[in-house]
Parts: structure tokens; C-alpha cells; sequence
DNA sequence: GTTAGCACTCTCAAATCGAGAGTGCTAATA
DNA sequence: TATTAGCACTCTCGATTTGAGAGTGCTAAC
């Protein structure tokens, strides 16, 4: 990592600064104007060639002003940005937004991107909290109607999944919750592995419950994250720098296929713990489409019990000043829900 | 509605078709040349006149060719298009990826809308399946921790909803359970307003849960539709009338506001019954944002048991003579299933 | 080390221009 | 009377030109 002088260090302050805002490269004489620096707009020119040179700006042609480039970014948001807390009255107003919702996972993890999306103008995204580890806690079967039951299963954690089964015949209900009742006592706290290595009941009926039963915690461990609630889609198409080129639709088509999400948020996930951030600029997270974006990544919860991940993707001159305390905040009030709703048993 | 000649009508078909194709004007002399018609450019231009002066056509400025109108598209729409079948193959393609899936509503919901959008090129709807009149069929309490509390509340139709309840204090599973037994056999096939009426229950925890079901229920009620499954946002992108300007955007804002496509769907399905399809184009959908665009509606399910609607919205220049067959089967596939897993109690 | 000055480069928006496509009208034709 | 050939006219669109403006790098003086 190059040395930078304090002047320097300066200069690429305020050259992000000044591009974050207008989208524009900026020039020698304009910051001398609209800073009132006390040196000339040549020695200003001197320095950012310097900058250049290193790295940290570049010129998207001869006699255009300068823009940071990625390792600029980088350097900005490493080295240089003072770890402010999010202004108390913006904390309060999100906060008092979640705490008059419904402690329901489905509510706040709307919420969530809601909040993300409108406070950062980007995109959000925010995956429900699971366990690392699926461990039964309970079923339920329903009959609806002859053949036809609704078995709802909750796991450790608090994750829910419903779905319906077609028995072979016909089963009353209170044939239903006797099985239940049986098949509670035996699995529940168990994992995936314990459950599979079972003696084979002896009721039938138990038996081909307990096989379905498997068979969707199964499904359901195999997904690396839960469902994914993302919110603010469009706002990346009134970014300038996406205005006409079909970048963005690239990119939004991304959001579509839930499966890439997937895969990048669970690469992620490997590489942080709950309260740290990450922060991916530009090619950093691996997708071609991606690459003039940036993204603002947390993981909250309760390590061990169930965890989640949340965070922003934005252009590259996204206001990092701004959306990593935001995030960060939103993931503390996660991680709180979490720990209330879930945890504690 | 103005009288057509055989050879106008021929006329306003072969622009439709070509326009929809080429998403450019058409001209008098182009049409002659590539469909061999057996008359001359002036004699097409005279009726091309007509057909304007008629306003089934436009010209976007003097010396363009010509545009279809938005009651061009509509008396195509109404008048000339035979009602075809999809094609066995498509319809075998697509009933194949319903039958290998689980029968699950959230997975069929899903892959419908997944199909509408990639057979379409364009943006689909789908409505989960609701009854018109919220009945209840049965509840199930599961306790996860000291005061909180899972209920899982099904409604005859199959929707099911789940929340987490904090009691007053702690209270056992078998207590719980004791208390939906007793729920279940008053409540079983109620509507709400027939619950609203009950008289108070003389246990205090039944009372509670009572008290919370039916304000459950009635939430569930008063939304008009079921959650909304979208898919395809971005086909709207790669549509060349909608290259730059940003009304793609508004038009995608729209669909992240729920709460619009709620109110559209809701004010569409007053008008139309199970099987009959809805088309509407370009203003009649009523909003300003989506004047470019048309939508196909239809709405499926057993009517007086459980209803949905599922549709596809692209520009006013969609292929009307392949979506309208193809969201007609798909509400066809869906009935069916509704059909299947959710009625015949 | 800093700065004034200057020549140079490059972009961007506006202006110009010509080709091409398409029209409407008129007069001749079947 | 319906059709068509012919023609003048209009308008768009892309290519090209042009000039202003912004910004740079370098050099020489401070």
C-alpha cells in the first residue's frame, strides 16, 4: 500500500466526495474554487497526477477530470472513514418503524429491505435468519381433506415450512395428532443426521411420515439461505451511470435469478461474523455484471442459533459514508429481533 | 364502431402483425413488396388514409409510416383475432414442469409465473388462491419458548397463515394444545363474522387466542388478493419503446408498490369470472404510468371456494395472438390444481 | 516546493447536410 | 368508379463539421 501525504490524503477526500455527489469527474481548478484551498489549481493538477500514478484516481480521457477508481474507493473506505454512528434521529425513526410492526420474521424482513432500500437508494436485500445446522423442534399434520394434509414443520431456530402431502389413504385426525405426538417426543432437538440414522418405526403410518418428513428438512438444509426479501430494484435504474447502456438490466436480471444471490451471499457469509461488515467494491464480488457496483454486507443474529444476512448493493459511488452505518445499525436491530423472538429456549 | 371493408380489415392486420414484429412504422410500399398483395402502393395508401381518418391507425409524423392505435389493437383484439388453442407442443411443455413439481402453492404460484414471464417476454402476475369469504377451518398452537407462542391458522380454501403470539405468561404444550381442541370444534367452518358474534369463552387462555385468531382472520380478509408472484421484471427493460426514456422505470416502480397491482387486480376481478379473460389496453388499465402497455388477466380457481388471478403485462405491441392463448391454459393448469388440492372437502 | 502561463487534447452540443422513406394529391387509365 | 402511375413535398435520421469549454501536462520563473 503506497504512502500518501496528508495533503494527498486530502485531495482524494475530496475527490470521492465531490464525485459521490454529481456523478462527475472533477477537476483541479474546481476544487480550488469551491474549496477555497490555499494552494493553486497546478499544484493541485501535480498532486492528483501523483494519485493517478499510484492508482487511487483515474481520467476517463486525456482533459477530463479525475474519478476514483476502485482501489480509491478502497483506500477511502479503509483508511479514511471515521466510523461515525448513524445521526440519532435517523435511528430512531427506523427503529420506532420496526418496533410498531408485527414480531413476525416475514414483517421485519420486509421491513428491513424496505428501510435499506429507501435510506441507501439502492438496492437491498436481506435473507431470513437460519440455522447453520437444522435441528427438528416440531411437526404438525392437518387433514384438509381425505388424502390430502398440510404437515407443518418448525425447526430450531424458529424456521417454518408448510407443506402438503397425499397420503396413500385417507387418515383422521385424530389419527393424525396421535402420530404427531409420537413422532414429537422421538425427534424432537434431533439434526438431519440423527433423524436419517433412526430405527425404522413401527407403525406405518409414522414411518411414512417420518420419511417425508426428512425429505423436506432435508430440501430445506440443503438451501445455504432463506428466503430472500429484496426491495429498491429500481432505484439502480435512476443512477446516471446506468442510464442508457443495458448494464442494468443485466444486472436487475441478476436479482431475478434468486439462485446467483444465493451463491454470492453464501461465499460471503463464509468470510464474516455477525456484527462485521463487508464491504465489495467493484469487481471485488466476482460477477461481471457487477462490476461499476458496490456492496455493503452484514451478518446478524445469534451465532450458533440462527443467523442472517442482510445488506446494500449501489453503484460504485455510493455514499459508503452514509449506508455502512445504516446497515450496520439495521443488522444490530436484527440481530435484537433474533435473540427476543428465537433464541433463548 | 365503424364498418370495415374485407380489404381494410386485411389491411389493419398485416400492419398489427408487422408492427409487433418489427416495432417500426410500416409503410405502404413495404407491405406490397413482402406480402405480394395484388394492388398497388397508392391503392394501400388511400386505405391506409381511411383506416387513419377511422383511428385505427397513426402516423407518427408526416412521412412515417404507419402505427397501430390504441383502438387499432383493440378491434384486432375483439374482432379479428380466431380464438386459437396453444400449440399441443407448448401445451405439453408446460403442463410436464407444473406435474414434476411439488403439489405446493407457493411452488405452483412461482413456476407460473415463471412460465407466463418466459413464454411472454414480458411481466407476469399470479395471485395465490383465496376464498371470497374468509371461513375458518382450523388452528394449531406450538409453543417455542416460555411466552411465544406459533399459531398456524388454516382457512377453508387452504391459505394459511402463521405468527408469533407472546403470551401473557408461559404456558404448556399439552395446555395448548388442549385449548385448540376445544377451539377447533367451535370454530371449525365459521366466518369471521359468525366468530365476531360468539359468545366470550369462560377460559381465560381460550378467550385470548380467540381474540387474536379473529383479528388474524380479519387482517387476512380485508387484503384483497393473496401475495402477488412477479416475475420477468426486467423483459420489460429490453423492450425498445421503453430503450431510454425512464417511464420504464415509473412503469417498475409500480410493481414494487404491492399495494397498486392489489387495487388493479382487485378492481379487475370485479369484472371478470372464471375462464373469461380480460384484456386491457394501453389507458384502460387507468393509470398513466402503464398508457404504453397492455395486460392480459384471467382469473382461475373454483369459483365460491377459492379464486385467483394471474396475467401478464408487456407493451401495448405484445403478441396478443400468443399471450391470450397462453395465459388461458395457465389459468386453465391452475384450476385444475385448485381443483385438485384444495376443494372436494 | 509552488505557481503562472501556455499549448495541446479531447468531449460535447449545436449546426449543417443529404439520402431515404413515405406521404398526399392529381391526372390518366381500365 | 375504382385503381394506379407519377411527382412534389415533408420529415427523420445518420454522418459530418465546427467551435466552445474544460482540463491537462509541461516549462520556466518565483
Amino acid at each position: 500500500m503506497p504512502e500518501l501525504t496528508e495533503r494527498q490524503k486530502k485531495l482524494l477526500l475530496l475527490v470521492i466526495r465531490e464525485y459521490i455527489e454529481l456523478a462527475q469527474p472533477v477537476g483541479s481548478k474546481y476544487l480550488v474554487d469551491h474549496y477555497h484551498l490555499d494552494m493553486s489549481s497546478a499544484t493541485v493538477r501535480n498532486e492528483m497526477a501523483a494519485l493517478t500514478e499510484m492508482g487511487f484516481l483515474r481520467q476517463p480521457h486525456t482533459s477530463a477530470g479525475r474519478v476514483p477508481s476502485e482501489d480509491g474507493y478502497r483506500y477511502f473506505v479503509s483508511q479514511m472513514m471515521h466510523q461515525a454512528e448513524l445521526p440519532e434521529t435517523i435511528q430512531h425513526t427506523i427503529a420506532h418503524q420496526f418496533y410498531q410492526a408485527r414480531p413476525d420474521v416475514d414483517q421485519w424482513m420486509h421491513l428491513a429491505a424496505s428501510i435499506l432500500a429507501h435510506q441507501s437508494q439502492a438496492v437491498s436485500m436481506v435473507t431470513a435468519p437460519r440455522a447453520e445446522q437444522a435441528r427438528f423442534k416440531h411437526v404438525e399434520l392437518i387433514s384438509t381433506q381425505g388424502r390430502q394434509v398440510l404437515m407443518v414443520l418448525v425447526m430450531l431456530g424458529g424456521e417454518v415450512s408448510q407443506q402438503i402431502l397425499t397420503l396413500a389413504e385417507p387418515v383422521s385426525q385424530e389419527r393424525l395428532t396421535q402420530t404427531t405426538t409420537q413422532l414429537n417426543q422421538v425427534l424432537t432437538g434431533r439434526s438431519v443426521k440423527e433423524i436419517a440414522t433412526l430405527p425404522t418405526r413401527t407403525d406405518a403410518l409414522e414411518q411414512d411420515i417420518l420419511t417425508l418428513i426428512l425429505q423436506d428438512v432435508r430440501e430445506t438444509a440443503e438451501r445455504v439461505s432463506g428466503e430472500i426479501y429484496l426491495d429498491g430494484l429500481t432505484n439502480v435504474l435512476a443512477e446516471p451511470e446506468f442510464a442508457e447502456s443495458d448494464d442494468a438490466r443485466r444486472a436487475l436480471r441478476l436479482f431475478e435469478e434468486r439462485s446467483m444471490l444465493q451463491d454470492l451471499l453464501a461465499r460471503t457469509i463464509m468470510r464474516s461474523s455477525v456484527g462485521g461488515m463487508q464491504v465489495l467494491i467493484g469487481g471485488d464480488g466476482g460477477r461481471e455484471e457487477l462490476r461499476q457496483c458496490s456492496m455493503v454486507l452484514a451478518r446478524y443474529g445469534v451465532p450458533g442459533l440462527a443467523t442472517g444476512m442482510l445488506g446494500v448493493l449501489g453503484p460504485m459511488r455510493m455514499s459508503y459514508a452514509k449506508t455502512i452505518p445504516t446497515v450496520r445499525f439495521v443488522a444490530g436491530l436484527l440481530s435484537d429481533f433474533v435473540n427476543d423472538t428465537i433464541a433463548g429456549e
